[in-house]
RNA sequence: GGUCCCGUAGCUCAGCUGGAUAGAGCAACUGCCUUCUAAGCAGUAGGUCUUUGGUUCGAAUCCAAACGGGAUCACCA
């Protein structure tokens, strides 16, 4: 209807204004709740141009727009806006619109190029938590939003398998695993562990060796002991040391980590991982074998919990698969000046020029970084997919700076694609106690909180649930959906680039907004359509439409537009308050009249429509959340 | 310190390209199940949109500065 109006307007302005206007100058709203209407113009661009009060030019638009375009009933002129009121036969076309397509909003498939995205890419050293949650629901969320719009997507993740990080866990594990009566070391089955679980264990007890060893180096220091240290690292520590007088406590505390730093770097356990990254990457078989079978257990733990989680992936990138390629591409870029070399030998990348700083792109020894393998995997993925034309990186906005470097690096090696590459950057989850530290602890470990979120779903739904008749299995099915979707919307719902705080109590709420409140109201129009054994069937264009009837059919045809700002804005929040918006709508109509038990049989019809396609309407759009749909609850 | 992000009700968040009297949920209080699922609905109360300037017919929204919070500036990933 905005499409029709403004092209009419366009074509008429010469007998309306005496010339031609602008498309700007256009310019609609939705009519506010309180006064009537179904849609605004906004009047004050016009009046500089017909040299009148806002009244007047209201009023002459008004009776223009009345008598041209057919399907609007009349107009208001307040305050400088033109409330356009439309018929109801109108309204009930645009349901009958809806209805008639099953996929109505959704545009046709692979109707636009080909997008990737990435999402979840974990270390393989550390079992999941509460930000890879959000994490993975937006990137599963956005991949789907993508495909509804027409993009063909390809879903996938880059798993972080190699580096320092999985040496650690690697030799913890060699050095300090019991040996059970058999002669094994502790392994998934046999101590039932799940494998993710069991590596992040032995990172924890990597890290309290260093620790532990660091504090000795430093205790020796302390006491002016250097026998065993190298006299670059002496005279850092020295200086370090010169330098922490008459600072502030921030400074103190800022040099005392760098010092701890030096210390670290002096252990001979990071010395020994260490070489075990070297000896890795040079395939040493031995460590090669235990690599394999680590990585193993960790890929069969995340299973599980991606299983439990309800993503998947299309496509899985290794890194140990792609970083000799980044080595490669920074070799070529070296010698095509991108790139220069220190004396070192370490290879960097110097973006003083547009804004930012040198970057290191390899090291001295020769190993590839994070961003090393950035480069190698991007480069692959457009060679597997030569219609790939753009990627979209689900990664915390903590790394803002390392995909703006990273997008820069690839376009100055030529990578045209490197425009259409987009860091889907999302905010930290806080908790209610602050920043998430595994070193405190307070670590929200993704397999336990979905875990409770369902046992509190399992509580409440046999508490206030419509469970008779179904099986047992069809019960824990439900607990799950209703627990990972309220999750899920929990998570969804703000705004992805903001920061959010993560409330235990809140997240398992089930009133208000949130995900079994929509679940809700999708079940109970489902067995209230089963009830009314409801037919699709056409209705008179001259019934009438109550005011809250007409406000529900609006928010179900701003479904198309609600899903383009999602795709747009790469944001499932915009979706979710939309929907959230309709269920509120459908909920007001449904207390406050009747539907199955409606005598009038041409109201009954119009209502279970107006049920029907509000269901519909918020299945699909639940879908595209990756929340479930159940039909009772 | 440089760069980037954020600041809306007691709490958590909406508020799209500037538009009418700034909206929800939670928490608090009042009502509504002998009619289709009350995980619901109707209502009360709660605001200097951090502050100060600027642009504009019009600013929570755009610009600038200040204040407050966060991130980042590693031969970590």
């Amino acid at each position: 209807m905005e499409q029709h109006i403004r092209q009419a307007l366009l074509k008429a302005a010469p007998e309306l204004f005496g010339c031609a206007i602008t498309d700007e100058l256009i310019q609609f709203q939705q009519t506010r709740k309180d006064v009537e209407g179904d849609l605004t113009l906004v009047v004050f661009p016009f009046v500089k141009l017909l040299r009148c009060s806002p009244q007047a030019a209201g009023d002459k638009l008004k009776t223009w727009i009345e008598a041209n375009v057919p399907g609007v009933s009349h107009c208001i002129v307040i305050n400088g806006f033109l409330n356009i009121v439309l018929t109801d036969a109108y309204w009930l076309e645009q349901l009958f619109l809806m209805q008639a397509q099953p996929l109505y909003g959704f545009a046709q498939e692979n109707s636009k190029p080909t997008v990737m995205v990435e999402y979840a890419s974990p270390n393989t050293n550390k079992p999941l938590h509460l930000g890879h949650l959000r994490n993975i629901f937006l990137g599963a969320a956005v991949a789907e939003i993508l495909r509804a719009v027409g993009h063909k997507v390809v879903r996938t993740q880059v798993i972080n398998d190699r580096g320092i990080h999985i040496c650690k866990s690697m030799l913890a594990w060699e050095k300090f695993s019991p040996v059970n009566a058999r002669g094994e070391r502790e392994t998934p089955s046999n101590t039932g562990l799940k494998g993710d679980k069991l590596v992040g264990k032995y990172y924890v007890e990597f890290d309290k060796a260093l620790q532990k060893e660091a504090k000795a180096i430093m205790a020796q220091w302390q006491s002016g002991n250097f026998s065993d240290t190298p006299e670059a690292v002496q005279q850092a520590v020295l200086n370090f040391a010169q330098a922490k007088q008459d600072k502030d406590e921030k400074a103190q505390a800022a040099i005392d980590d760098k010092i701890k730093e030096l210390a670290k770097n002096q252990t001979s356990i990071l010395q020994e991982a260490k070489q075990m990254l070297v000896k890795w990457e040079a395939r040493d078989p031995q460590v090669y074998l235990l690599w394999t079978t680590m990585n193993g257990w960790v890929y069969e733990g995340f299973e599980q919990t991606y299983a439990q989680m309800g993503v998947s992936f299309d496509k899985l990138y290794y890194e140990s698969d792609t970083f000799l390629l980044g080595k490669d591409q920074v070799m070529e870029g070296l010698k095509a000046g991108v790139f220069y070399q220190k004396p070192d030998g370490s290879v960097w990348i110097d973006l003083t020029a547009d804004g930012l700083d040198e970057k290191l792109v390899l090291r001295s020894d020769g190993t590839a970084v994070y961003m090393t393998q950035d480069i190698g995997t991007a480069i692959d993925r457009f060679k597997d997919y030569p219609d790939l034309h753009g990627m979209v990186y689900t990664v915390g906005n903590e790394q803002d700076y390392h995909f703006k470097v990273l997008f820069l690096i690839l376009q100055k090696l030529g990578y045209t694609w490197a425009n259409n590459c987009f860091h889907l950057s999302y905010g930290m989850v806080d908790l209610p106690s602050g920043k998430m530290k595994s070193r405190e602890g307070t670590v929200v470990d993704a397999d336990d909180l979905m875990a409770e979120v369902i046992e509190k779903a399992n509580a409440m739904t046999q508490e206030r649930g419509h469970l008779e008749g179904l099986s047992e299995a069809a019960r824990h099915a439900l607990y799950t959906q209703i627990g990972i979707g309220g999750l899920k919307y929990y998570l969804l719902k703000v705004d992805p680039k903001k920061r959010m705080l993560f409330n235990p109590e809140e997240s398992i709420d089930l009133q208000g907004n949130t995900g079994p409140f929509l679940q809700y109201a999708h079940a109970r129009i489902s067995t209230l359509l089963e009830k009314a054994s409801y037919q699709p069937n056409a209705i008179k264009l001259a019934t009438t439409l109550s005011p809250v009837e007409k406000e529900i059919i609006k928010q179900l045809s701003y479904f198309e537009s609600a899903l383009q700002e999602a795709a747009k804005g790469y944001s499932p929040a915009l979706l979710a308050n939309y929907t959230y918006e309709l269920v509120k709508l459908y909920n007001a109509f449904y207390q406050s009249v009747k539907i199955v038990i409606e005598p009038d049989q041409e109201i009954r019809q119009l209502r279970l429509e107006l049920s029907s396609q509000v269901r519909q309407t918020i299945s699909k759009a639940l879908s595209l959340l990756g929340i479930a749909a159940p039909a009772r609850m």
